[in-house]
RNA sequence: CGGGGUGUAGCGUAGCCCGGUAUCGCGCCACAUUUGGGAUGUGGAGGUCGUAGGUUCGAAUCCUGCCACCCCGACCA
């Protein structure tokens, strides 16, 4: 059916890559690691910018842009933070090229840096380095940014949004007056995540916090989302980190209160990238190609006139010229593909592999009948309908397959939360069924990174107001108050 | 950084062992017939065979160095 998509069942890996490629949402750059995101690839992330923006500015968050270089010796000044991230990091030692002679261009030696810059792997030294000088009163808070960027983070092995050497993302970064403040703003953009990924993505997900060993380096609370993709995996869809006074203390950012009383101030990032396409890709597609939730997707509705005059394509275009603005008028997305250089076949496997949520299709037959060729892109499902009324049919199809798209994947995370009570299940769990894996653990990051290392199996999370309930952990057999998720993730 | 691959037209490839400047498919261009699920025919364009050396009368092919990318592992969002 579908030219060169390798099966999801036959290869998940591939099969991913696949819809990358032939949905022409991004492509390997000639740089290692490093991808082109193509105009279609990018519009989906405009998309999720235009919304995530919104909700930002709609929490009280300003947009601002810091340097994409940050001096060294910046670096240096929160302990575990320069540790998470040191063997990461690209540097940048030297300022001019020269021509060696023979026609080669070098690096001049002699352009060395006084101070080595690195490329931003995250920005919190350089924020905070500059919040420094913002900060002064508690007038001055809650402050409240968030920056658009790249930032580059050189890993050994990549892949296509899931993981590339430089990504665009979106950082947070506030400072508050009082602890509660910078965990209430931690939480409250967890929500803004998960609700981002719930109702605009249909991706249903899973908030919880870290544990210490799965924490962001250099925070004292990292909370997440975490979603369940079609293969049993999970991949972590956005972090969100209570950063207590670990950097306004290392940039000794400080302020006076009310009381008059000088403290170091709160403080809480957070993040979501453009792995996120990724999670949207593995989440809903099919052996098809791209399935997008219609609150996302670039082009919402096609439509492909069949013909065989000019006469009759005239005939349909006229009608499309009418369709067309009602759909615009309903905030409907809307391409009209009269290329005649293609047939109608072409563009209907072209759309599906794009993932397009609605096609209608329009030939003489239709224009007779006064009816239009619906088809859904999440069910494959075609259906006849009238032409009369079909811009509001068309928007409650949209919303029908947003909701579907979200339930179903919602029926398989729900499915693929299973509890095990021992170490043997755990494993054939793991090894079988796969997915997210509630058990109990001794609470130890001696016994996660054991249990990581012989099954590579995480624990990706512990929920919010998770159960409380006695047990013993599945790994050394001591007490344990709750269950975790465990499972294996991208 | 270890292990494994690959580099030949825009893309995917054959040829390499056994040296004689290159195969096939897709795509592209033109024209015609077509158009309700990835059209067909005819004609055509397109290549410093990753790169630098070496061996040879002659190198995509043999030898050496270099570069790049992909996959698997350790690391990670």
């Amino acid at each position: 059916m579908s030219k060169g998509i390798t099966s999801k069942n036959e290869d998940y890996s591939q099969w991913y890559n696949d819809i990358v490629i032939k949905a022409d949402l991004a492509e390997h750059s000639s740089v290692k690691g490093c991808m082109v995101i193509k105009p279609y690839g990018y519009s989906i992330w405009e998309k999720m910018q235009a919304v995530l923006d919104q909700k930002f500015k709609d929490t009280g968050h300003s947009n601002a842009y810091f340097p994409l270089f940050i001096p060294k010796s910046f670096f240096s000044k929160e302990a575990a933070h320069v540790e998470g991230f040191a063997t990461e990091c690209a540097v940048v030692t030297h300022y001019r090229l020269k021509n060696d002679g023979n026609g080669n261009i070098i690096v001049d030696e002699t352009a060395k840096l006084e101070e080595e810059l690195i490329v931003r792997p995250t920005s919190e030294t350089i924020i905070w380095n500059t919040f420094k000088g913002w900060v002064q009163s508690y007038r001055d808070l809650p402050l409240l940014i968030n920056q658009w960027a790249n930032v580059v983070r050189w890993e050994m092995r990549t892949r296509l949004f899931l993981r590339t050497t430089e990504f665009l993302w979106q950082e947070g970064h506030t400072a508050h007056a009082t602890s509660q403040e910078a965990v209430e703003e931690t939480e409250r953009m967890l929500d803004v995540y998960a609700d981002f990924a719930e109702n605009w993505m249909a991706l249903p997900v899973v908030r919880g916090k870290k544990t210490a060993n799965e924490r962001f380096a250099g925070a004292l609370d990292t909370y997440c989302i975490e979603a369940l993709m079609q293969d049993g995996k999970a991949l972590q869809a956005g972090t969100s980190h209570f950063l207590g006074q670990n950097f306004a203390k290392a940039f000794d950012v400080k302020f006076t209160s009310k009381e008059g009383k000088i403290d170091h101030v709160w403080a809480s990032s957070w993040g979501v990238s453009t792995r996120l396409i990724g999670a949207l890709i593995m989440a809903h597609s099919d052996d098809a190609g791209l399935v997008l939730p219609p609150k996302l997707a670039p082009i919402q509705v096609v439509i492909v006139p069949i013909y065989k005059s000019d006469a009759a394509l005239e005939n349909i275009s006229n009608f499309v010229d009418k369709l067309m603005p009602k759909l615009k008028a309903l905030g409907i997305s809307v391409k009209y593909d009269d290329r005649d250089t293609q047939r109608p076949g072409f563009k209907f496997a072209e759309y599906e592999l794009k993932g397009v949520p609605v096609r209608v299709a329009i030939g003489a037959r239709d224009m007779e009948n006064q009816t239009v060729e619906l088809a859904r892109r999440d069910t494959r499902e075609k259906q006849t309908v009238s032409q009369d009324g079909l811009e509001i049919h068309i928007a409650q199809l949209l919303n029908e397959i947003q909701e579907n798209i979200y339930n179903k994947a919602e029926t398989f995370r729900d499915e693929h939360i299973t509890e095990a009570n021992s170490y043997e299940e755990f494993q054939a769990l793991l090894d079988g069924k796969t997915g997210f894996i509630a058990a109990h653990w001794d609470g130890t990051t001696e016994t996660e990174l054991k249990i990581k290392e012989e099954t590579k199996a995480t624990i990706r999370c512990i929920p919010l107001n998770n159960k409380q309930e006695e047990g013993i952990c599945i790994y050394s057999g001591k007490p344990s108050t709750q269950r975790v998720l465990f499972a294996r993730a991208y």
